[in-house]
DNA sequence: CGACTTTTAATTGTGCACAATTTGATTGTG
DNA sequence: CACAATCAAATTGTGCACAATTAAAAGTCG
């Protein structure tokens, strides 16, 4: 049934690229999730809120972009958001398709809270910060490449 | 309202190492999607098969430990693949808490058709042999420190 | 034996991700 | 102007992930 010798055994789980990628971003997600929880964020809200802080207001489209989703993903967690406080979203009187999410007092005042995160978990994970910029920088150039093959099927 | 100069400046989207990894696993999400939907898989239910044509029965709990998922992830998916016929749940008649996970004819006939996937996606997706072994020794690397830390807040 | 602890899956409820479709606004072209 | 094409968000339906809880079986120890 395990024939070593036969072709079937070419599909090995740790041979493969993709597990190891699909295995971190689910341990790092469980690994923020707790700390994120006391500041009343989830994982991808988080993201959102990085792009926000970085320049605000942003279109959906636009934080759509930054993060390599889609509307189908963002609306409702905006919206959650938006119930949460954090944010607003409201039409561009310009061009009525699209919408201007932008930062309320709250939720830029959250910046404060959240400055100490990645230092905590450097501390919590005992990542050294060389090990994370080469994972950073190896994985950077792969969204590149994977980027530019998209149209799928 | 942007201040260089400030402290608030810390938390840059392309300075961490979350972020990066987070896109990536859900391009190749996304990269997999319609090329297993052929096979009638989704990618989890892929990595579970993969697990299993390594060896075969496995119970629950053995996939999760494998996967680094758990029984609330593992339970319904298994059950949507028997459902599908490609695996049999069955409880170990010497410990009635396992339940063994086993490969049907269908499902362990599926390994042929799977066979050509990841020769498929290199070539897709242009990534080199060198680039994706790269990749996964670094992220693997990552795993290992990452899971040593697990027992979160 | 009998209470206690541990182990194993299943269940419940929340929140992503995504493909596919729909709705409505804007743009381009004749 | 008309009207097709395009664009931006929202909606719908499926399937993960996860924390927290539950329930049942197996091991432990006095």
């Amino acid at each position: 049934m395990e024939d070593p010798s036969s072709k079937a055994v070419v599909l090995r789980l740790e041979d493969q690229m993709c597990f190891p990628l699909y295995a971190a971003s689910n341990l790092l997600n469980r690994l923020y999730r707790p700390i994120l929880a006391d500041l009343g964020l989830t994982y991808p809200q988080y993201l959102v809120m990085l792009a926000l802080w970085q320049q605000a207001p942003k279109t959906v489209s636009a934080l759509g972009e930054a993060l390599l989703l889609d509307s189908g993903t963002l609306t409702p967690l905006l919206k959650r958001m938006e119930t949460a406080g954090l944010v607003t979203r409201e039409r561009d009187s310009r061009d009525e398709r699209r919408v201007q999410i932008d930062l309320t007092r709250k939720g830029d005042a959250l910046r404060d809270q959240a400055a100490h995160i990645p230092a905590l978990l450097a501390a919590r994970t005992q990542v050294t910060q060389d090990k994370a910029d080469e994972v950073r920088r190896i994985v950077r150039d792969l969204i590149a490449v994977l980027g530019r093959c998209e149209p799928g099927q």
